[in-house]
DNA sequence: TGATGCGTTGCGCAATGTGCAACGGTCATT
DNA sequence: AATGACCGTTGCACATTGCGCAACGCATCA
């Protein structure tokens, strides 16, 4: 909507994939050289953008130091972090919990498996969307029309052969996870993986996050850890009564109303 | 230099304090509702903020994803990453690495402690720049000039009675640093913790980043603590041997030449 | 010493972003 | 149920703002 902005914030994933020049920049961008740099100093007045010595643009410290106060300030993962970390001291596995936004799903949180194996994930990292067990419960409760456009939009890669293939296998894998309340990727994403996972409602009913438990077939079979699935689900459940049982506020959980 | 992203960009920090909705944003930035609304809109459509259900705005998912990009395009994090683990181990003590960036030092990497006690910290968040054994390192290396223009330009917060209180003390001690090739920070930042620092340089000499070890007093004095220097500095040398030794190409660092 | 390639600057033009005022929806109040 | 206040949204006319051009300074390389 505003040009030049729409400009200048398509800079920053052209950066993220490397350092680049004034001139590249410019390039990508279809603008005149002098265009672009003006730009750029305006994204490195606000820390967006560094200038390393080659004198080529990177990405910046303060996108870091944004996105980490953004993750601070989603209350579900505050609610819900203590719940996670006694899930993990309880079977030892990775534990992650995620949402749903814009056509992506994110890890928000995770506490590490305490196995030496460990699976490679990444707070803020988007999800494996047509696999993964916690983007099928997120998925799940979006309204029909909605999760329908989007199950057409996606790409479907096979990671493994027990990936799920197309939007029709997805759109049905989909009202089975919505019937049953909780989910599974069992080497749908990393052959030697599997999943297990719950969601977490807010007051409204709707599905405000999901969380999942993850091994690797070295450390349990996938029969071992669908044994977690009654645990995995009271935490959930858990975890859901606590974000429910007060205002969207801020105030301390144990207060209620006065006012 | 652009107005409009100038006030676009803006917003990202207004909104990392929490949530606002469109009245607040215009008012706080000092302009219309409807320019505000535009501005908005832009941010939304690249991601950087989301609507949340009660129609406010608040910082959005592709900013982790950019975050994420960002701190993996840092090569000193991927050479470091694997000698920080290994240090981990042999001392079980929380491992930070942290570079300079604009007048902030952040980290950039860190392997939990092992003990129960930790430390809190995280990856993207700026150090405590007066006290932190890694920012005495990091500055302590910047040319005089710059060096003595950003300690006048510093806050000196007394986060503990042992915290540096003033331009000059800090000046004194980045020399001492400077001189010793080591820094510590003894109860400076918080009263029951102690670190030990050591820098990693870069093929041109100058300090690229630094790396400490950090434990509470709980766990093991200052004196036993200081006696891992050794063990600290070798590892960062081990690091900056790794990290100079190649050209900043993304090749893996056994293949050499061919071409 | 000339030549090429880069980032940078000043400038005149008009495209772009601006604030205004009016609309339409939702919610609380009576 | 009706009223009013509030907030997000839209279209528009004005001029501020951002635009590309061309010229400059400064490196590196021939």
């Amino acid at each position: 909507m505003s040009q030049t902005v729409d400009r200048a914030l398509s800079i920053l994933p052209l950066l993220a994939e490397g350092p680049a020049d004034l001139g590249q920049v410019a390039d990508r961008l279809g603008v005149h050289k002098s265009t672009a740099l003006r730009l750029l100093r305006t994204l490195h007045e606000h820390g967006l953008v560094y200038r390393q010595s080659d004198q080529r643009y990177r990405l910046g410290a303060r996108l870091f130091a944004l996105a980490q106060e953004a993750v601070e300030n989603l209350d579900v993962r505050e609610i819900a972090h203590p719940h996670l970390v006694r899930l993990n001291e309880q079977c030892g596995h990775t534990v992650h919990l995620a949402v749903y936004e814009e056509n992506e799903v994110l890890y928000i949180d995770k506490v590490e498996s305490r196995y030496p194996v460990r699976m490679y994930s990444r707070i803020g990292k988007p999800v494996a969307i047509t696999v993964a067990a916690v983007a099928k419960l997120l998925l799940a409760d979006l309204p029909e029309a909605e999760r329908r456009a989007l199950a057409d939009k996606l790409d479907y890669p096979m990671y493994t052969a027990r990936s799920i293939p197309n939007a029709p296998a997805f759109l049905k894998e989909l009202a089975t996870v919505r019937e049953q309340g909780w989910a599974t990727d069992l080497g749908g994403h990393e052959e030697s993986i599997n999943c297990v996972a719950a969601p977490i409602r807010g007051a409204d009913g709707r599905v405000a996050a999901a969380m999942s438990v993850s091994a690797p077939n070295v450390v349990v079979t996938a029969d071992e850890l669908l044994t977690l699935l009654p645990l995995v689900r009271r935490t959930a459940d858990a975890i859901s009564r606590d974000y429910s049982g007060r205002t969207p506020a801020k105030e301390a959980p144990q207060e209620m109303s006065t006012e």
